[in-house]
DNA sequence: GAATTATTTTACTTGCAAGTAAGTAATTTA
DNA sequence: TAAATTACTTACTTGCAAGTAAAATAATTC
């Protein structure tokens, strides 16, 4: 089962959902403002205006998106929790979330985006982002730095530093994959992979 | 004096140049869609209407953008070459450049804002957008590969490797710092530093 | 200094995206 | 079963960005 990859496996027909589902994968194709609410309604089969009745706005539409990719870390990161999960499992999990985003119409992930658009986007949908982004270095920070102290990765410096080029790697290597065409974040997990594994004594 | 870092010293009241100054400003900062010909207009105290003089459409302006980051890499490495600047130094032009960026309005590369937008520019700036990535990397595998040879750098696997993973964690740092407000950049840049400096044999 | 060329403005058009308001059909609830 | 609620549609408005054509102004050249 796919880590935080989304869509819920219960097909309820709601069209909010359907939204949401749809709102998200162009977010993650073109950005916030790369997509309009004829792009959702088309395919959906209703009329941009039926958007408006579940999300009175964009920036609404914008921010229960982030705040659903938000609560996707947040239950996974729970499920490890409570499942025990070996620290090299949920990093690799971690990887298989960039993958994931690489395989789907090779999509860059929403720091990326935001950090690009976050002047143009609604004041609120950037506090979700800066949450979101806190959030995923918080975990990469727990995952490291305990993943030592157990034993199973080794490198030099405080697991800040090393969980903030794990994040800037990963998101740049999506980047560069998509404009080249290469697979850069393969290259990227095994050289990062490396530097965790292998100790540098 | 700033290695690609742009904006020529000679003031020559091109309103071209200006125009162009302005519009890659804009564009790190906000991307190819997030700035009208308008908001490159009034700063300049002249009409809209008066860009499409010197640039027909935004496409071509756009391309004219990228054109020119790709000049000022070759002039670089030309100069580079003709000077046999040591490879060290050359890395180091190169963290100057992401740090030109961050301290500029916290701007973003080209390369990362491509990526997000790269479906919604125009065809041929696509390509320039990707003759640029190729040229960078191009550039840092040689310096690499190079400084290894001459005893500068210490690192295993390939060049290319670990080119793509510097491109990649110095994308991904400007984004991340813009969106937190840290420095991560200097934390990526000292973390892959040493993992070039300190051979881990 | 007249003619030419370069640069810019004025005054448009087109197109699209966001948002709104009123209306309709289907479903639920009292 | 009448009233209310849900989930839309139709038909708009507003605003902005891009682009165009023609006229006006400034700079050059002959």
């Amino acid at each position: 089962m796919m880590w935080l990859a989304g869509k819920s496996m219960t097909a309820r027909r709601d069209t909010r959902t359907e939204v949401l589902d749809l709102a998200e994968k162009l977010f993650h194709e073109r950005g916030y403002r790369g997509f309009s609410y004829a792009d959702i309604a088309g395919p959906l089969g209703v009329k941009p205006a039926a958007i408006h009745y579940h999300f009175p706005g964009k920036e609404e539409l914008g921010i229960a998106l982030i705040e659903r990719l938000r609560d996707r870390l947040k239950n996974a990161l729970a499920h490890f929790a409570s499942h025990q999960t070996p620290w090299p499992k949920q990093l690799e999990s971690l990887f298989d979330y960039y993958r994931h985003h690489a395989s789907e119409n090779c999509a860059v992930c929403a720091v990326g985006i935001s950090a690009i658009e976050v002047e143009g986007i609604p004041h609120a949908m950037q506090i979700q982002v800066r949450l979101l982004i806190k959030e995923m270095l918080n975990a990469m920070v727990q995952i490291l730095a305990r993943g030592r102290d157990a034993g199973d990765f080794h490198f030099e410096g405080r697991a800040e530093e090393r969980a903030t080029l794990l994040l800037a790697a990963l998101g740049g290597a999506l980047q560069l994959q998509r404009l080249t065409g290469m697979s850069q974040l393969e290259t990227v997990i095994a050289e990062l992979q490396h530097g965790l594994l292998v100790a540098d004594r």
